[in-house]
DNA sequence: CTATAAATTTTTCGCGCGTAAAAATATTGA
DNA sequence: TCAATATTTTTACGCGCGAAAAATTTATAG
């Protein structure tokens, strides 16, 4: 890489030789332009390390190559890892990846929305936080902009990639019956539908293999599962106040908590004889591999979920093509570990 | 707020009565206009919705208000929460934080730095990844642009905040060659200094005490933790072919890995007498709370790494103020659970 | 009420690039 | 070789705003 350093497009057409308009083409598209120009340009960008000004390409571009992402938190591995995914889908197909997060607050979400615009993005792709006067601004973006939401269905006619709530619980349930006692379950605070189906599908599931359902509700709000987990065990199994010896949790992360108190109280989790619970989450939590036992749960698909996000998102956007249908729902899948 | 959208800062300054220049002198710094004009300028915000265009802003500002932040892993929960403290500090300041993910890849690394050049950023905070080549190019971009390293540092004069290894390591080699048996070390893969600096440290602090140090080197390369943990536990446990049955980590991931390990292979972990094992981290990770039993180990301490960060890197763009020192260390603090 | 400083407005320019249209040039195929 | 087509160059304008300088208004003091 040469000394001289390139101020912008106009000095770089004049070391390259190359004319700024049609420099201009092949920073918008490499193979819009003739395979020697586009040989020459990348010698050229190779030799100085030109590259265009991000502000001022977006500045007076008709649709910005600006992808706007907004999760509840990223501080959780789940998002975080489906924005991986994300990001790196979108950064392959010469978009930028814009992640935002609202941190589990309904206000940091709507000024998230408002930065969206103001990025001028292509698209956008939201996991909403489940606050419904939230949700109308964001179906306001969707009617604006092509925008695909996952994660938490919003019960609009909204374009949506997630897991099949009643499927994934329904095939876990199954399996708890199947394996042994009935489960009841742990329930997560209200803070999106997810956690209102979930609640749904396990009632469902229950009924129909003829069984009662118990279901034990969320103590408090908020998105610290774990504390949530850990602190319903420590209040409910030392006092036997558990319906039944056999727990689904709403998500792995309130399974996490629970598992660590039952081993803080001296109660064997897994399904063997000598055991006296048995614990099941869902989502596949990176760390559900890691709990003692090893978590038994349902996996929320991570890949299909980018990866159908991305995918739906950009056919709306480079070919105006909306999904034939809006509802795109994913199968979870069971993973048999030892707590279950 | 009203039907009629403003297009831009013309429009809003047609509709609010106040001048274009002022109402940009508003957006840059509203203490800047006198305050007559300034609840005109907010009354019409409120109206209108209006907000000015980013790319314009920046497209043409001499600095920036634009704070880039380069982590290794975003799904790491460690920088996931440092990020947050960060970011939302800088949101109050006024910046705004664009994060960018090197996900463990010099390569993309390399490219996230030049990302931060063409978005003409005001400041940059790093964690480096420790690739010796992406370090002389994060010390041009030092030149170049304030910026602060943390977590790991690259052995320069650059300006850095992270954690004095040498005392934390001492901390934790203290307490458990006071409380029991003396730990050997469960190496980290060599990804960054603070696995050198670690290792290390243990080795001075078991020698000052006196006790001959016994590192386990790492099997395999990666930021893989929790797995190399894990597999270290299932090929040393069951052979019996651990050095002693203390075990320090190099980092909290690696210990929950361990931990599993230990209770799939029945072995009991923790300081009371009929356990097998004692277990250390390093970091209090988040998760260590919840870990079977839970985890002993040095925290870091999240908000003052964030903290220092941000407000070293403000003054450095603000005040132009180099700190006195461009090291800043900060203590760890023992985290006594019950793992060891 | 006048002088002066401070705040604000007006005017004007330019940032770096996208984009459009017309002209010039290169490539292709027969 | 020549027209037909593809590509590049030339020329020119505009995006939405920051910034600097000059003109004007407003506030503060005397």
């Amino acid at each position: 890489m040469e000394e001289q350093k390139i101020k912008n497009m106009e000095e770089f057409s004049a070391v390259s030789g190359i004319s700024r308009p049609t420099i201009s083409k092949y920073f918008n598209d490499p193979s819009s332009v003739r395979r020697s120009t586009r040989e020459r340009i990348e010698e050229a960008i190779a030799r100085y390390g030109y590259r265009p000004n991000l502000f001022a390409i977006n500045q007076n571009r008709k649709f910005t190559k600006n992808i706007g992402i907004i999760v509840p938190h990223i501080v959780d591995p789940f998002y975080a890892e489906i924005v991986r995914q994300i990001e790196t889908r979108c950064i392959e197909a010469g978009y930028w990846a814009i992640v935002l997060g609202s941190h589990g607050d309904a206000e940091r979400e709507l000024s998230a929305i408002e930065m969206l615009y103001s990025l001028r993005i292509a698209g956008a792709i939201i996991a909403p936080l489940g606050d419904t006067s939230v949700s109308d601004r964001i179906r306001r973006l969707a009617a604006d902009i092509p925008t695909v939401i996952f994660d938490n269905h919003m019960n609009g006619d909204e374009i949506f990639v997630g897991t099949d709530n009643f499927q994934s619980v329904g095939l876990m349930v199954d399996y708890l019956c199947r394996s042994g006692e009935p489960p009841c379950f742990l329930d997560m605070p209200a803070v999106n539908t997810n956690a209102r189906e979930r609640r749904e599908a396990y009632v469902r599931a229950m009924e129909e293999q003829g069984f009662q359902p118990h279901v034990i509700p969320a103590e408090s709000a908020g998105w610290d599962f774990e504390e949530l987990g850990y602190n319903a065990g420590l209040r409910l199994l030392p006092a036997h106040q558990l319906p039944t010896n056999t727990v689904l949790c709403a998500n792995d992360r309130m399974a996490i908590g629970l598992i660590a108190a039952a081993f803080e109280k001296g109660l064997r989790v897994g399904r063997g004889a000598a055991t006296a619970l048995r614990v099941a989450g869902h989502d596949d939590h990176p760390m559900a591999r890691f709990t003692a036992p090893a978590l038994t749960t349902v996996a929320q698909d991570y890949v299909s979920i980018a990866e159908n996000s991305v995918s739906t998102l950009f056919g709306m956007i480079e070919n105006g093509v909306r999904p034939a249908s809006p509802l795109r729902r994913l199968e979870g899948k069971l993973i048999l570990r030892a707590s279950a």
